[in-house]
RNA sequence: GCUAGUGUGGCUCAACGGUAGAGCAGCUGACUUGUAAUCAGCAGGUUGGGGGUUCGAUUCCCUUCACUAGCUCCA
C-alpha cells in the first residue's frame, strides 16, 4: 500500500474509533471514554463503565455502529478555548485529565459525529460517516489496560477492532491470526511432545520432555562449538548464590522484588541466580590479569531463575526457570569496537544457519527522563551510548534506536523478532558494561604496569534455550531441519516379515548416530505413515518385501507424497550431507 | 500483579439444573497389511480443587489454582 493510502487507513481507523465510542456510549449511559487510537491492524477505545463486555455484546456494539454509518452523520471540527472544553467534558473525567495536561494557550479542537456525540480530538476526520461504509471492521477482542499505561492507575476495558480499508486485508489479517495460532510453540510443543508444564510441578516452570532434551542438546553442542572456535572459555557456576553477591553487583536494589526470595540458613543467606554475570566476575577476579590477556572471553549455558510476573508467564517464550547461552568479555577499552563487531558477526552467522531474515536490530538507550534508575553518570552514558551507535554505523546494518530500553548498567544492542502471536521478544543482546566492573572493581594491569579497569560485554547469542526453541518451534511450524529434529528417521515395515531387515537398516543408522525410531506395529502402512508424517519426521524409510529382496529402502522426504527407491549408502550420504552442512531444506 | 474469559478421561471436543458422551490415543483379539486412519471388543472421568444454593449441580453462586487475551514488567 502507498503512503498516501495508508495514511487514509489510519485516518478511517480513526474516525471509526468515534464511531466506536458513540455506539458504546449509547448502549451503556455511564461508559466514560479514556483514548480511542487508530493501530496497526486496525483502531482502539479505552473505556471506563460498569458492565463488563463479553464476545456476545460484540455483535450489538457492531449493529450499533453499522446504524451510525448509515445515519450519514457529518464529523464537525470545533475549536474551543480549554476552559469551554473543561466545560464540554465536565462529565468526562479522563478527557478532564487531558485536557489540564495541555498549555494554557493551546487551542483545543473536539469533533462532533452527528449532533449528540462530540469527542475531544486533534483530527482529521472523513467529513461524513457515510464515507466509512465500505470500511471493513469487525471487533477483534476486549482486554484490560491501565488508564495512561500506568498501572498504579485503573484498569479501564480496551475494545481492540480489526479495521481495513480493503475487505481483502480484513480476510487476509483474520487468515493470518488463524494461521498464527497454528504455528504457536505452545500448541506445537505440546503435539511434538518437545514440553509440558505441571500444575504441582509450578508455574513457568517448563518440563523438557526426550524430544525436546535432544533439541536443547544440540543447540547447546551448536553454540559452544562456535563459541570454542572463536576463543570464548566456557565455564560452570551454581545457580544459586550469597544475597550479598547481587548486593555488590546492584541487583538486588533493582530486583530483588522478581528474584526468588532468599533462603536463610543459620548465618546465610542464600538467592537463586536471577542472571550469571556476578560468578563470572568473580571468576576474572580470580587470577590476575595482564592487558596482554585480553579479552577474556567467559561463556557458560547457565540455568537462571527468575520470579517473573504470572501474567507475563507465556509458555517457553517466559518461564521462571532458564537456561541462558550467557558470556561475559572482560577487555581493554581499545578492544570494545571489535568484540562488539565480533558478537555481532556470531550472531548474523548463527541466524544465517536457522535462516532467520525477519529480525531487527535494536539500539536500547536509557530513559533520559527517568536517570535516577540507571548507575553512572551522564557522561558514560554519552559515551557508551554513541560507541555503540558509531558500531552499528559502520557495520552497516539496519537498526532503530529506542529510549528506556537500556540496561541499568549500560546501554544494549539487541536482536528483536515477533513471535507467532504477534509479541516483541529479545533473541539476542549485546550489552556494553562499565558499571559492575566498577562495582566488583575488577582490574588488568596495563601496558605501564598501572592497574587499569577493564570493560564488560555482557552478550548472549541464542539467548535463553527456552525462548529461542519457542522462536524456532514458530519460524519453522514444527518441521525442524534435519540436524535439529528430535527424531531424524522413521523405519516403517509394510509386514511382519520385513522387521529383521528393518532392523538392520535401523543399525546402521544407529551406528552412523542418526536419530531414528522405527515403526514395527501391527497396522498399515497408511496409518503408520500417517503417524509418522504428523510427527513431521523429515524422512521415512518404507521396508517392504520388495527393499528386502533387492536390498534397497524406499524414501519419503518430509513434504513430498512420493517415494524414492534407493541403495542405504546413497541414503546416508544424502542424509549426512545434508546433516553436516545443516540445510533448510529439510 | 491487574482486568476479562476459559477449565469435562492422555489428546480434541459434546452434554449446560435431571443417572457424564464421542472420536483419537491405550489394552485385548482378528486381519499380515505398499504410501495420511483395517475391524471388533474392553478399559478409562468424585466434569481443576474446596465450599454453598437446590430434592438433584458439569450446568447457578462464592473461593482457590491453572491456563488464555491484553495492560504493566522483562537484569
Amino acid at each position: 500500500m502507498e503512503e498516501k493510502d495508508l495514511e487514509k487507513q489510519q485516518m478511517f481507523r480513526h474516525s471509526m474509533s468515534h464511531i466506536l465510542a458513540k455506539a458504546i456510549k449509547s448502549l451503556w449511559k455511564d461508559a466514560h471514554l479514556a483514548i480511542g487510537p487508530a493501530i496497526d491492524n486496525g483502531f482502539y477505545y479505552d473505556i471506563d463503565m460498569e458492565h463488563a463486555i463479553t464476545p456476545e455484546d460484540f455483535d450489538k456494539i457492531e449493529d450499533k455502529m453499522r446504524e451510525i454509518i448509515n445515519n450519514n452523520e457529518d464529523f464537525k471540527r470545533v475549536e474551543i478555548s480549554k476552559s469551554e472544553a473543561l466545560e464540554k467534558f465536565s462529565n468526562e473525567p479522563y478527557k478532564i485529565e487531558l485536557i489540564n495536561d495541555l498549555p494554557e494557550n493551546e487551542l483545543i479542537t473536539m469533533y462532533y459525529t452527528g449532533d449528540d456525540f462530540y469527542d475531544l480530538c486533534r483530527g482529521p476526520h472523513v467529513e461524513n460517516t457515510k464515507f466509512l461504509r465500505g470500511f471493513s471492521y469487525k471487533i477483534n477482542r476486549v482486554s484490560g489496560a491501565y488508564w495512561r499505561g500506568n498501572e498504579k492507575n485503573k484498569m479501564l476495558q480496551r475494545i481492540y477492532v480489526y479495521g481495513f480499508l480493503d475487505k481483502a486485508d480484513l480476510k487476509e489479517c483474520l487468515r493470518l491470526e488463524e494461521e498464527a495460532k497454528a504455528r504457536d510453540h505452545r500448541k506445537l510443543g505440546k503435539e511434538l511432545e518437545i514440553f509440558m508444564f505441571n500444575d504441582v510441578v509450578g508455574k513457568g516452570l517448563p518440563i523438557w520432555l526426550p524430544k525436546g532434551f535432544i533439541l536443547r542438546k544440540t543447540l547447546i553442542d551448536y553454540i559452544t562449538d562456535k563459541e570454542l572456535a572463536l576463543g570464548y572459555k566456557h565455564v560452570a557456576t551454581p545457580s544459586l548464590a550469597n544475597v550479598n553477591l547481587y548486593k555488590i553487583s546492584g541487583h538486588w536494589d533493582h530486583y530483588k522484588d522478581s528474584m526468588f526470595p532468599s533462603m536463610k540458613l543459620d548465618e546465610e543467606e542464600y538467592v537463586l541466580r536471577p542472571m550469571n554475570c556476578p560468578h563470572h566476575m568473580m571468576i576474572f577476579k580470580n587470577s590476575i590479569h595482564s592487558y596482554r590477556d585480553l579479552p577474556l572471553r567467559l561463556a557458560e549455558i547457565a540455568n537462571d531463575f527468575r520470579f517473573e510476573i504470572s501474567g507475563s508467564l507465556c509458555g517457553i517464550e517466559r518461564t521462571r526457570a532458564f537456561t541462558q547461552n550467557d558470556s561475559h568479555i572482560f577487555c581493554r577499552p581499545d578492544q570494545i569496537k571489535d568484540e562488539i563487531k565480533g558478537v555481532m558477526n556470531l550472531i548474523l552467522d548463527v541466524y544465517k544457519d536457522f535462516g532467520f531474515k525477519k529480525y531487527k536490530v535494536r539500539l536500547s538507550l536509557r530513559d533520559k527522563n527517568n536517570t535516577e534508575k540507571y548507575f553512572g553518570n551522564d557522561d558514560l552514558w554519552e559515551k557508551s551510548e554513541q560507541a555503540l551507535r558509531d558500531i552499528l554505523k559502520q557495520s552497516g546494518v539496519e537498526y532503530y534506536e529506542e529510549e528506556g530500553e537500556a540496561a541499568f548498567y549500560g546501554p544494549k544492542i539487541d536482536v528483536q523478532v515477533e513471535s507467532a502471536i504477534g509479541h516483541d521478544i529479545t533473541l539476542s543482546t549485546i550489552q556494553l558494561d562499565y558499571q559492575l566492573p566498577e562495582r566488583f572493581e575488577l582490574e588488568y594491569i596495563n601496558e605501564l604496569g598501572e592497574r587499569a579497569r577493564p570493560i564488560v560485554i555482557h552478550r548472549a547469542i541464542l539467548g535463553s534455550l527456552d525462548r529461542f526453541i519457542a522462536f524456532i518451534i514458530e519460524e519453522t511450524k514444527g518441521l525442524f531441519p534435519t540436524w535439529l529434529a528430535p527424531v531424524q528417521v522413521k523405519v516403517i515395515t509394510v509386514n511382519e516379515k520385513n522387521n529383521e531387515y528393518a532392523q538392520t537398516i535401523t543399525n546402521k543408522l544407529l551406528d552412523l548416530n542418526l536419530r531414528v525410531e522405527q515403526d514395527l506395529d501391527n497396522e498399515s502402512v497408511g496409518k503408520k505413515i500417517r503417524l509418522a508424517v504428523m510427527q513431521k519426521v523429515p524422512y521415512i524409510l518404507i521396508i517392504g518385501d520388495k527393499e528386502m529382496a533387492d536390498n534397497t529402502i524406499s524414501v519419503r522426504k518430509r513434504g513430498s507424497q512420493e517415494t524414492v527407491n534407493m541403495t542405504i549408502d546413497n541414503f546416508t550420504n544424502e542424509i549426512l550431507n545434508n546433516i553436516s552442512t545443516k540445510s533448510l531444506n529439510l
